[in-house]
DNA sequence: AACTATTTTAAGGTTAATTTAAGCAATGAG
DNA sequence: CTCATTGCTTAAATTAACCTTAAAATAGTT
């Protein structure tokens, strides 16, 4: 899941987007409204994290131009306990949810997974392929019962397999969704990452489940 | 269908190209405004994706001449996002939609299929003939319920054939629209992809769908 | 600073798609 | 009916896409 946090204090900043990274997430930071603008409307985040007092331009404003530019990311806004009126403003603004700082980094986690599942008939964030099964909570993976340790972004990769399971995904997509704001589009990253998680997933499996479409990209499927 | 990419930086112009390569687009690239124009002259692109920024002769006077020229196809703009006056002018020149820079990928797709679709009656974009389907949007092929799988070329081929079903047309009409800027005509590739099309499609069905014109070219009909 | 784990780059080998080429079959004008 | 032309089919050659591996670079820890 990617997710674009936009805060200006810098410690508060790399202090949640280590949090979220070592929950695997794929984190991209902003420090102003005017960036985050821009790259929310460069890149298809799942989720926006977005503090309200902001230079250049304020988390209200940044959310009310993102809906009328028609960008339905969910939105999650910050803001400081004392200042009340701006949950309502916030929340007219179109933001989706509201967490008042200081908070627990766990609340934080929590009010992200129940927004990124809120749409889903699904709640219980397990994703199942065959005998695949990812635990989108836990960050568990397993495969016929048993565990299989990943890296973030093997995660991260299957994830995205796992949610668009029997589309077939393209690299391009790939790499706006699971890859960081500068990719480099020479290069062969995806297709190593694939190999890797070949290796991890369905090594010394009879049934394949990720299968490659040439000149298109891959699918997961049975 | 077959799309001409105008942009000079090498990176983007590629990472474009892979990208529309992978939803089965025939794509040429042209890295100046005047070998744009050259190549619209000579073939008959679907769309043109133009930047505005360009060396020899920018996209905005390309767009023009285009029109002066009666070369009806559809243009799609792109430009810097800082620019906004340029969106007035694109459109003024004759582009049909217009996208700033840099973008989603998945949003410039959207964009394009809107664009193809636009003067279509049908905007499913599901064309049929007999127990034959193809799905321009998911890029499936099914005939008689069953899935057929077809290479990049075979699909604009295929396609090709549906969109003009019931019309003879000419090996030299599907090489200028299904075929890129250096076709040889003294080849018979087209020949063998109706083979290979026949195979895929024909094959172990009463009705046969591909019919031969001797002497003309090909047509797709009960 | 040194070590470890992760991510990215790069290169050579493999496979699939596309094109070429050649021989055979069908067509239709004379 | 004949034969030149056009089309079909197959296999080989070429090109492009993909896979695999190892080494290099980066990030995170101690």
């Amino acid at each position: 899941m990617r997710i674009l946090l936009v805060e200006d204090e810098i410690k508060m900043a790399s202090f949640i987007e280590r949090g979220l990274k070592e929950e695997d997430y794929v984190v991209d930071v902003a420090n102003d409204g005017e960036k985050a603008l821009f790259l929310a409307e460069v890149n298809p985040y799942d989720l926006i994290i977005l503090d309200i007092m902001l230079p250049v331009k304020d988390g209200i404003t940044v959310c009310r131009e993102l809906r009328s530019k028609k960008i339905n990311v969910f939105v999650l806004m910050l803001t400081s306990k004392d200042r009340v009126r701006d949950k309502v403003l916030g929340l007219n603004s179109g933001a989706d949810d509201y967490l008042a700082k200081p908070f627990a980094f766990e609340e934080l986690l929590a009010r992200i997974s129940a927004l990124l599942r809120r749409n889903k008939t699904d709640k219980t964030g397990i994703l199942k392929i065959a005998d695949l099964e990812m635990d989108q909570l836990k960050h568990k993976v397993t495969r016929a019962g048993k565990e299989i340790q990943l890296t973030s972004k093997e995660f991260a990769l299957l994830e995205y397999l796992m949610l668009n399971a029997t589309h077939v995904i393209t690299r391009t997509t790939i790499s706006e969704h699971v890859w960081h704001e500068d990719f480099d589009s020479f290069t062969n990253v995806i297709d190593v990452y694939m190999n890797f998680l070949r290796n991890k997933i369905d090594k010394g499996h009879k049934k394949q489940l990720i299968h490659t479409i040439h000149g298109k990209g891959y699918v997961l499927r049975e």
